[in-house]
DNA sequence: CGTGTTATTGACCAACATCAAACTTAGTGG
DNA sequence: CCACTAAGTTTGATGTTGGTCAATAACACG
């Protein structure tokens, strides 16, 4: 009842990257969905599952991590409404790594069967799901550049000019700000350092008036106030983001 | 004529995961295909490039980089005989890396147009190659885990497992060992770190004897004399390799 | 107004980078 | 076959980044 056509926000992506039929439209707006709420924290999948269905993110935040020997989490993506986050168990039946929300999530699950027969009778469709995969391991690419090769500070620098993109994409935030909706905690589990680190290279950011964060007033988005300076400081360059 | 079927590579690399009829065979090992040399180090896509074919790893190997403001060079992918690295252009048609030789190599193009006819004539054959894209992924989310959660030592022991089993899929090499093709100059780039530190971590693993490097009556090969031991030290496991 | 979570601070230490040099190996041309 | 060169590997010394531990402060929520 809240969420009348979740499958428009799929629709509405699929659209931004391609030219879609009327009959294509059609077709992807009378796939079954079976929408349904999580909590926060909530782990949607794990290691080794084996799902018989595809879960659209209609509202909230999701990240997919693994987890090592050492009890380390490492967060290897993150998901915005509109993201088909596990697109890839359509053809690897074996999920690897988990997937959890980051606060509460509505989700819409599609059947694998449903998306298949899809492909099946709208090539078009495939090229279009199949792009979608690639752009994921696009910004996956860039985030072990991100990872490899920068310092904290620019990988934390990276990490916000990407959301603020990404959000800027789907609406409800651009190269002004964007709502954090990860803490310190889990942005040290992005960048792959210690909590503390982080908190003092985002004062860094904040000094150098690149950022503003943790303002009531502001509904504690974060706020980016130089937004060439950031993409500076986090060696950004938005071609990657297709 | 020292390669009389190159197709016959990619074919095996396909049928490895999925069943393939008798047509489909037939389709794949009748796709038109360039065949060319290059010497060691050479570009063959360069970011920007919007190429009209893909490029099939026929002989040697090649590695996908990328290079970020400050000069560094950070390794996102490494591929074997067999592999068709920059699939994603059938769909990305802007290439956002390098390509590049690693020693000298022999490949061949597949035009676009080729490749996107025999997926709209032979959907199995579709998924398949989407399936080979989704791999291609499901290494580079385990990367991001390796330069986000593990120390040095455990990169490189993590590198050297995950190569050992590439190499065991496609023969030459495996558990036992598999012919080093990346200096240690290289390897930091993989890794993240810097060449003595690659160096001196490297010397470690071989003082603990997990493995044995530059000997010369084993032509060079990289030998694993533990392999369950460099497992333990990478924190490898190989379910993400699929 | 407690109580649990998240953010922040300081002190200390380990991992790793950088620099510079020596050494080893492979390849090249005479 | 040897001298020469370039590339790759190894070593030592030194500095910096970032991790860990532990405590405190600021919020958020019931």
């Amino acid at each position: 009842m809240t969420h009348p056509q979740p499958l428009l926000r799929l629709l509405r992506k699929l659209q931004a990257t391609s030219e879609l039929s009327e009959r294509e439209v059609q077709a992807v707006c009378t796939l079954p969905i079976n929408i349904r709420s999580y909590p926060a924290n909530a782990d949607l999948l794990r290691q080794g599952d084996q799902p018989t269905q595809c879960c659209l993110l209609v509202e909230g935040y999701l990240c997919q991590f693994k987890i090592i020997g050492s009890g380390r989490r490492q967060i290897t993506q993150l998901h915005l409404p509109g993201d088909v986050p596990d697109l890839q168990s359509l053809h690897l039946p074996r999920i690897d790594q988990y997937m959890a929300s980051i606060g509460p999530v509505v989700v819409g699950f599609i059947p694998h069967t449903a998306l298949h027969k899809l492909a099946l009778e709208h090539p078009g469709l495939t090229g279009c799901l199949w792009r979608e995969t690639l752009l994921d391991a696009a910004i996956l690419r860039e985030w072990i550049v991100n990872l490899g090769a920068r310092d904290a500070q620019g990988r934390i620098a990276h990490l916000l000019c990407e959301q603020a993109l990404r959000f800027e994409r789907i609406g409800g935030g651009g190269r002004k700000g964007f709502p954090l909706y990860f803490n310190q905690s889990q942005m040290a589990e992005i960048v792959g350092s210690s909590v503390v680190h982080v908190n003092r290279m985002l004062q860094r950011l904040r000094v150098e008036q690149l950022i503003a964060y943790g303002e009531p007033e502001h509904n504690k988005n974060l706020r980016i106030l130089n937004w060439e300076g950031l993409e500076e400081a986090g060696d950004f360059h938005e071609d990657y983001l297709h």
